[in-house]
This record gives structure tokens, sequence and C-alpha cells, in this order.
DNA sequence: CCTATGTAGTTCAACTTTCAAGAACGAGTC
DNA sequence: GACTCGTTCTTGAAAGTTGAACTACATAGG
């Protein structure tokens, strides 16, 4: 932990790549972010947790569970479900199972307006993204995220140990 | 503007692509902000502000140029500088030139703030991202990076043209 | 000078996210 | 059963964000 030598500081290359990761990736999560706002009324999360029930076995899933595949909060789900309830899109059911359980369900009217902005929203990250990669850089990016993703993947260590520094 | 032909889906690769994208992204987001929060008692976009700020001529830029910069709204910034301003990190100086100008000038203590949380944030981008690619991998993130930026780079030609769809 | 129009920054209201409790239930132990 | 501890989900308040309205100043044209 006392690590107190010099730092390795990053190379001009390395800045270069981290400012213009930083830039790309806040510039296409805005993007989204407001295309979704714009055509479909809710924010890009919001929008994952339709997509994640829709694919779901009986198009529905629980609260803990969505979260986790989401990667947010419980209570930020909670909060989150309540506004999509309130617009018809998703209902709350109890968990026979578990009396604690809530199962988040997509309902018809939450598909239809799947339906109605799936193809803009593929549009959109087509045009951003992989319209304008070539077939190689299209596997490069998978192969890179994947390495990022299991560096930061939350194991059960994480949970368990006392926070490091 | 009327597409209404079948839109074209993602492949089975440019989805799991994409998904490992979204996953690795929010996954080092959310670690980033966690790190800064924890030992700088910021969030990393904040953060992102000082250091700019560092970097600029006097320690100091027009809030107009640091929004951009730090791509958010002025809206936001001006809140942001404000809680930053409560911290002692930043402080507003007005603009002789142009009386509705405001200049956020870096201080000391947050000059400071950046001096003993730099090399942990960096260890922290190091951990995640560069010590975890290969240099080819590094060069590979760095042109995909660009190439999205140009993809979603505000022009001015946004602002003229009437939005497209 | 006067008016029109644009720009810099702030503020307000609505919404979202976070953080710290807290209520309700499950599961293991005695 | 009664106790403890962990899990599931919700709640309420504080903090942060957004987009539009607003203030103040700048700039250009008559």
């Amino acid at each position: 932990m006392g690590d107190m030598t010099e730092p390795r500081w990053l190379t001009d290359e390395e800045q270069h790549v981290w400012r213009a990761y930083l830039h790309a990736t806040t510039l296409l999560e805005d993007h989204l972010d407001r295309q979704l706002q714009r055509d479909a009324g809710m924010p890009h999360i919001y929008y994952g947790l339709l997509v994640q029930l829709s694919q779901a076995p009986r198009r529905r899933l629980r609260m803990t569970e969505l979260a986790k595949s989401a990667k947010i909060t419980r209570s930020r789900l909670s909060h989150a479900i309540a506004r999509l309830e309130k617009n018809g899109w998703v209902r709350r059911e109890n968990c026979p199972s578990d009396k604690r359980g809530q199962f988040a369900r997509l309902t018809d009217e939450g598909m239809e307006v799947l339906r109605q902005n799936a193809p803009g929203h593929v549009a959109a990250v087509r045009q951003a993204l992989f319209d304008r990669l070539s077939p190689d850089q299209v596997k490069q990016l998978g192969a890179i995220m994947r390495v990022m993703a299991e560096g930061l993947e939350p194991t059960d260590a994480d949970a368990d140990l006392p926070w490091l520094r």
C-alpha cells in the first residue's frame, strides 16, 4: 500500500488515448441520451431496463437481477421502476416463492414503446459506431472492452475485502 | 426521413461488441468515480475540471471555455463551480475585458488537492486500462476513439441544420 | 444615440441519482 | 419459539443534472 515512490505517469501516447477515450465515450453517451429522451421520453439507462426485461423469460425479472444486469444500485432501480410504472411501461408483481421479492414485468405498452424506438436507437448506434469502424476495428474494440471488463468485474473478493488504500 | 424500410439490426458480433462496450465503459466510469469520491471527495467530472484549470495559462479559464473542454453544459458547470468554490478549490474572478465574463481559477488549495490525488488517479487508470492492454491495443483504442469522436463532434453544421430524422 | 440581436452566465423547476435508514421477510441456531 | 443475522426492496432527503427562462452586457446597423 505505502507505495510512495514516484508514480508511473502516463506516456504521451497514453495521455492522448485516454483523452480520446473520455471525449468519445462522453459524446456517445450524451448523443444516445438525447436521442432517446427526444424520441422515447426516457434516458438511455431507462431504455436499457426495458430492453433487459423484453429479453427475460416471461418479460420479467427480479429487482435484484435487473439491478445487477443493468449495473445500478437497487435503490436507483426502485426509483427508476417507479417512474416507468407511472408511464405504464412496467408493472410490479409479487414473487410467490419469496415474499420479500418483486418482479418487474414489461407491459404490452412498454413492449410497444420498445418496438417503436428500437429502429431509431439501433440506427443511432450504427451511425455513431459500427458504420464508422472497419470490421477489424469492431473486433479490436470487442477484445479491448472484454479485457477492460475483466479487470473491473466486481468479484466476490471486492465485497469481502475491507477497501484497499 | 421517411425511411420506413426494415431497419438494419445489429449482427450478432456487433451486439456482443456493443454490450461489451456498455459493460466495460460503465464499470470503468463507476470505478473511477468511486476512487475519486473516496480519495478526493469529488466525482470524476469535478476532478476533470480541476485538471483542465491546472493546465490552463494562469490556472484559469472562462466558464464557457471550461464547459466546452469538459463537454458539459454551462448550467451544469455553474453548479459544479459553485460547489468547488465552497470547497475552496476554485475561485471566480471577473473578466475585465468582458463584464459578462467570469473566470474560474484554481486556488492553491485546489492545486494541492490535485497533487495529492493525481498519483492515485493515474494508478487507477493504469491498472484498469493501460497495464492490461498490449501496446497494439492501446494504439487501436486510440484510433477507434478518434473515429467515434469525429462522427459525434458537435459541428457548426449541427447548429444550422434542422435536425435529421 | 437607439434598437435589435447575440452571447455569457446564472437561476428555476422538474427530474434523476445517491446515501443513509428502515420495514419485511428468510434462514440458521439454540 | 426466540434470537440473530443476512437479504430484498423501499423510502426520504440531499446532491446533482437538465432545459428553459432570465439578467446583464456586447456588438452591429441604422
